[in-house]
RNA sequence: GGCCCCGUCGUCUAGCGGUUAGGAUCCAUGGUUUUCAUCCAUGUUACAGGAGUUCGAUUCUCCUCGGGGUCACCA
């Protein structure tokens, strides 16, 4: 069975590129019929918070991707990575270090002035004493020499010669607590993790984690080191680049659709396909298509895919979506007008609230320009006329109602549909621009029709 | 700096020795629309450079250049 993971530090937010990973590993391991586990790596207690968490839980509440089985916390596994490096310690292969800090210091500058590379240099790789007042750290022994290779399913073979990258490095803090190269092999193994999908920041980690893999004899697991995203000037992405937080996604008036959509493109794709459902990701997402090559983050194709999904939405969960923007619709007699009008126009679903309460507010005030293009003279005749049809016909409420009482009044005085168009949109919206008069006034009804033109005639003449 | 990874339109990408180098987005133009948006049509734009292998390289190899990542008692 594949088992995958998610294993961020709860040091803030849920992040774009967490988010992308978290999302590959999901898919990967529902189109397995595996599972899709949470570990939340807490070791550093100086950084991570509660609230961190939570921020992660609701971005993925929000998405509707779901873990399986409980949140593993590492801070709370004290006592088994203690027992696993107890037990490096009893087989030889790890040590007390008592080097001093001043001392490590000491040696890496030296190494830096020499323009060496900078590496703990093993001295008490076979001490076996104690130093007194001095809280030893532990080490693992690394192979001093050979190659390590990763089997990377989207980089392929990457092979490291150990003497350039592997020291004796730390598994154990002075104070005990075990280091993330060491816990994330532990949990990784504990948990049954066979296939790691994680940011290629992680390849030159691997060797270490893989030396760990090896001194306790676990099975390595598959690896796929997915490329960075890339902020505009090509770095990788940070906090520093706004909007990386996904909560930011949902307060700007992105659909999770639309956001896991976008993010499933990034780095990854399936012939010219576009578009892809949950299902479909599920049904098409295999790792081992995922690009070598970094990618630059850019919202433009977001927002085509924001408006591509809006307008496919069913309008009660348009309706709800609008909830957010405090927005009650549920209850309105046009919304299914007023909604299949909107979603056509809007990006985001911010832009359609703003949209919504243009139309269903009484206009307070006339766009300047707006008024010198539309109320020329006549417009006060002709703004009347129409009054005067609505006023006559009782019975209005489709958008074709309205219509027919625009095309008597072009009939009857001979002008053009602009003629009347133009100053009854600026009677009714305010401005020139919006959706189609006809289902404005099948929305907002016969009385604020008469009444909106009525405000324009006399503050505008 | 050492080590590692990467390099196709501005951006996301297809391509897996022979293609007019395809799609999407963005942008521009035209059409539809009383307006704006949508929608439809059309168009501009790319294989980093140089050697080699080959009848033939975007594709394979090497070098150069460029970009990125990583080098902790952080994760």
């Amino acid at each position: 069975m594949v088992v995958t993971r998610f294993a961020p530090s709860p040091t803030g937010y849920l992040h774009i590129g967490g988010l992308r990973t978290a999302l590959f590993s999901y898919l990967w391991a529902k189109k397995n019929g595996g599972k899709f586990v949470l570990r939340i790596e807490d070791t550093d207690k100086a950084r991570n918070s509660q609230e961190a968490t939570q921020a992660i839980l609701e971005a993925f509440e929000w998405l509707g991707l779901k873990h399986d089985g409980d949140i593993t916390y590492q801070s709370q596994r004290d006592d088994i990575y203690a027992k696993y490096i107890q037990q490096l310690l009893d087989e030889g292969k790890a040590y007390r270090c008592y080097m001093s800090k001043e001392e490590l210091t000491q040696i890496r500058e030296t190494q830096m002035a020499n323009k060496e590379r900078t590496k703990y240099n093993g001295k008490y790789r076979d001490f076996k004493g104690t130093v007194e007042g001095v809280e030893p750290v532990i080490r693992i022994k690394a192979p001093l020499s050979g190659e390590i290779i990763v089997r990377d399913g989207v980089k392929g073979d990457v092979s490291f010669q150990s003497e350039d990258i592997l020291d004796d490095f730390v598994i154990a803090r002075a104070d005990g607590t075990p280091t993330y190269n060491f816990v994330v092999a532990v949990d990784d193994h504990l948990m049954g993790i066979n296939e790691v999908i994680r940011g290629d920041d992680h390849l030159s980690n691997t060797p270490k984690q893989i030396v760990v893999y090896e001194a306790l004899g676990f099975d390595l697991p598959k690896f796929y080191h997915v490329p960075m995203i890339h902020n505009s000037a090509g770095k990788k992405l940070s906090k520093r680049d706004g909007a990386t937080d996904v909560m930011a996604y949902k307060e700007m008036g992105y659909t999770p659709a639309a956001l896991l959509n976008f993010l499933v493109r990034l780095g990854w794709s399936y012939s010219d396909q576009e578009i892809f459902s949950m299902d479909e990701m599920m049904e098409l997402f295999d790792p081992k298509d995922i690009n070598k090559s970094a990618s630059i983050y850019n919202t433009e194709k977001l927002d085509w895919l924001n408006a591509h999904y809006l307008k496919n939405t069913p309008n009660t969960t348009l309706a709800q979506f609008l909830e957010e923007y405090d927005l009650v619709l549920a209850s309105h007699d046009k919304k299914e007008i007023l909604l299949d009008e909107l979603k056509e126009r809007a990006k985001t679903l911010k832009e359609m609230a703003a949209l919504v309460k243009e139309i269903i507010h009484t206009p307070n005030s006339y766009d300047a320009k707006a008024v010198k293009k539309a109320f020329k003279e006549g417009f006060v005749d002709i703004l009347n006329a129409f009054a005067s049809k609505v006023e006559s016909c009782q019975e209005l409420h489709l958008p074709n109602d309205y219509h027919h009482l625009m095309q008597e009044v072009v009939d009857e005085l001979e002008i053009g549909f602009g003629k009347i168009g133009q100053p009854l949109r600026v009677a009714l919206l305010g401005k020139l621009s919006g959706p189609g008069l006809d289902s404005v006034m099948a929305i907002i009804g016969r009385e604020e029709t008469l009444l909106r033109i009525h405000n324009a005639i006399s503050a505008n003449s």
